[in-house]
DNA sequence: TCTGGGGTCCTAGGACCC
DNA sequence: TCTGGGGTCCTAGGACCC
């Protein structure tokens, strides 16, 4: 039977923000802003926020003072906090859809084909049960497609009087496509929104009127596609079966710029054994390694920024194999004389651990121990990550990034969890 | 003083082969 | 004036997403 398809989007509203005021009712009507790592810029701010004009992804240090003045509440980025929130929006999302594919940490996709009831009060039930559950508040958008799902929950956003619930399935969808900026569309991004504004489309209502030929050969194959979903035919399934990750990229900028070589190798070290930990989490092997440093962008000192990668000689994800090479790659790229502000590793060429290729030819010590590394992770994740590190990865870490504004683990630390008096 | 981190996919172009 | 034609594979870079 072909039935016609519904999709729902379920996305959390201001994900950071919200998460930082369920454990903390004081900040209900106070502006909040979340800082990425390091305190650099804003990645997530409450609708107070965005009224006093600061909008996201600009440096924090550009709205400090903005934000000193209005008493505006500041939290560097507490993703242990933020990953479980999330973990328990998807167990409540689970219940309401056969097919749930959780597309980011704060949004989900859900199939609702073939439900009898009314959508729009679907969506509202999800909604309040998702607020009653987690105390935290989303928005849902519902169309026959993927992209009309995002747009529909864009919607739901921007306009307060649909309760926050959007059913685009209805109506005839031009009027409200109108509203929409062609640059907001999932899928066209920056470079896209100029190329089609100078072709006198700038609303997704004009977007679907385009020449499909025209598209075709000015965006990749991506935008026609595109263009078909926000027309109503849908491209894209539900996607519940998270496909294994391609490549694993630990890396961070330094909390101040650091010259050493002895640094950059405890930094470097560090980010070696946290992508082989993200590496053992997913069942895999990683056959490439790659190290990447920069120096300092913003400043107008002389530039440098390079990489190398290497093959393993047998697919590994033990720390200390991984770090012996990711160290031997910092040896050959470091340059004395600049001001580095950022390094990184990543793992690539992954294949699953159950197919493992053997090396004939390589003894224990270059093969690490499975044993080993299970047992490392066993104790972080029970006593706290970096409860077991390799020396190699410093102890004082002058280069560890700022966290000035961090809020306490209320959700997966007993020592931090809220205390309630009545 | 202060400018994030982690991913995916597509395409063009070069190297190489017959 | 003239400079094969296809095919594959790999990589770098650019675009997008959150």
């Amino acid at each position: 039977m072909n039935m016609k398809r519904i999709f729902a989007l379920v996305d959390c509203n201001n994900f950071y923000a919200s998460c930082e005021r369920v454990f903390n009712p004081a900040l209900k009507k106070r502006p909040v802003i979340v800082l990425s790592n390091n305190d650099g810029c804003i990645v997530a701010l409450s609708a107070e926020a965005k009224e006093l004009g600061i909008h996201l992804t600009a440096p924090y240090f550009k709205f400090k003072s903005l934000a000193e003045r209005n008493n505006v509440a500041v939290f560097s980025s507490n993703y242990t906090l933020y990953a479980d929130m999330s973990h328990r929006v998807m167990t409540v999302l689970a219940s309401f859809s056969p097919e749930v594919e959780v597309y980011s940490i704060d949004e989900s996709f859900l199939s609702l084909t073939g439900m009898k009831c009314s959508l729009y009060d679907y969506g509202c039930v999800i909604r309040e049960t998702v607020m009653k559950w987690t105390g935290l508040p989303v928005s849902v958008g519902i169309a026959p497609t993927k992209t009309l799902a995002k747009a529909a929950a864009h919607l739901a956003k921007k306009d307060p009087s649909c309760g926050g619930v959007f059913d685009m399935t209805m109506n005839d969808r031009s009027v409200y496509l109108k509203k929409i900026n062609v640059g907001n569309i999932w899928g066209i991004g920056k470079k896209y929104a100029e190329k089609l504004n100078s072709r006198g489309i700038y609303t997704a209502a004009d977007f679907v009127t385009a020449d499909d030929k025209w598209v075709r050969s000015h965006m990749p194959i991506a935008g026609l596609r595109t263009l078909m979903e926000m027309r109503g035919h849908s491209c894209m399934n539900i996607d519940d079966t998270p496909s294994p990750k391609k490549a694993i990229v630990s890396s961070r900028s330094f909390g101040q710029s650091i010259e050493s070589l002895e640094f950059l190798r405890q930094s470097v070290s560090s980010y070696a054994a946290r992508a082989a930990e993200k590496l053992r989490g997913e069942n895999g092997l990683a056959g490439v390694v790659t190290v990447f440093i920069m120096a300092d962008r913003f400043r107008d000192d002389p530039r440098y920024g390079a990489s190398l990668s290497c093959e393993l000689p047998e697919a590994s994800s033990d720390t200390p194999v991984i770090t012996r090479y990711a160290l031997a790659l910092l040896n050959r790229l470091y340059k004395e004389g600049y001001r580095y502000k950022k390094a990184g590793v990543m793992l690539s060429g992954i294949s699953s651990s159950r197919d493992l290729q053997m090396n004939l030819f390589l003894g224990n010590r270059e093969r690490g121990s499975a044993e080993l590394m299970n047992t490392v992770d066993k104790v972080n994740r029970s006593y706290g990550s970096g409860t077991l590190f390799y020396a190699s990865a410093g102890t004082e870490k002058p280069w560890s990034m700022r966290r000035e504004f961090l809020s306490p683990s209320y959700t997966t630390r007993w020592e931090e969890i809220l205390d309630v008096r009545i």
